[in-house]
DNA sequence: AGAAATTTGTCCGTATGTATC
DNA sequence: AGATACATACGGACAAATTTC
């Protein structure tokens, strides 16, 4: 068999699938995908291909991997229930006492009181993409 | 040669060494790096590990690759341009493992590796107004 | 315009290392 | 310690896009 990838390369076809299967619930959140070695099988692609295709989805957020562990599911795809919310970030914030690092910087003593204000940024699929902590003093 | 990977594996070290050579000017903006048949003699490893390390560079965003054409360094990553200007803000990044919370907000395992962003505030006399912690998933 | 050469993209099979169970 | 599962690396082959002659 040669390597005629008309329209779209195997990786590419396999990971759709995933996708799907995924998104329908099929792969219920948090849950292993089958191992690649199982999925070289089901698709009767190399395990190379296989890789290449979990990559895709790793990349777009769909799939976490761990090495000796295996490939889970991204807890929440989701939403419904809040139009906008999605994107606006979260952001707390409450009174710490002053850690050494951060006692240094402001010149304090440790155990000094501190603002701590943190924003939680997510992403459509609601996956931390960042959090930010800033710190003053609570004065 | 069998697969010895320790420390840091091949295309770990190839990739570092092209980044390196992009950011010292050696490869300059804009031109285009040696094709990977190239880069596979000089760093003498297969043409599989030098894609995977011109993949860590793209996904890092220091190199941008078009199909029969070749694999650019991109136009400036950051930096020069220093004032010396006391109220300008100074960051500084580096990688650390997860703490529990942030591990949890992630959803990651705690050490997993994290990108922490640290800038700090001074007003004109100095003194720290605030101290701003960014964080990211590392990769 | 067309053919050849160049260069990246995809895919396979195999072997071995490393982490987890 | 053994089994399972992901990570790294090699080599070869062919496809597809671009450039060169």
């Amino acid at each position: 068999m040669p390597t005629p990838h008309y329209g779209q390369p195997r990786y590419r076809v396999i990971a759709d699938k995933l996708r799907a299967n995924i998104e329908a619930g099929l792969i219920p959140p948090g849950a292993l995908l089958p191992p690649e070695s199982t999925l070289s099988a089901d698709y009767r692609a190399s395990r190379g291909t296989i890789r290449q295709a979990i990559a895709a989805l790793r990349q777009a957020g769909l799939v976490v991997t761990e090495h000796g562990r295996g490939t889970y599911a991204r807890p929440r795809p989701l939403e419904q229930t809040r139009p906008a919310d999605t994107t606006e970030p979260e952001t707390r914030q409450r009174q710490i006492p002053a850690e050494a690092d951060l006692a240094m910087l402001f010149e304090v003593r440790v155990g000094a009181a501190l603002i701590e204000q943190e924003t939680v940024m997510r992403n459509d699929g609601g996956v931390v993409r960042a959090v930010v902590r800033t710190y003053r003093l609570a004065d």
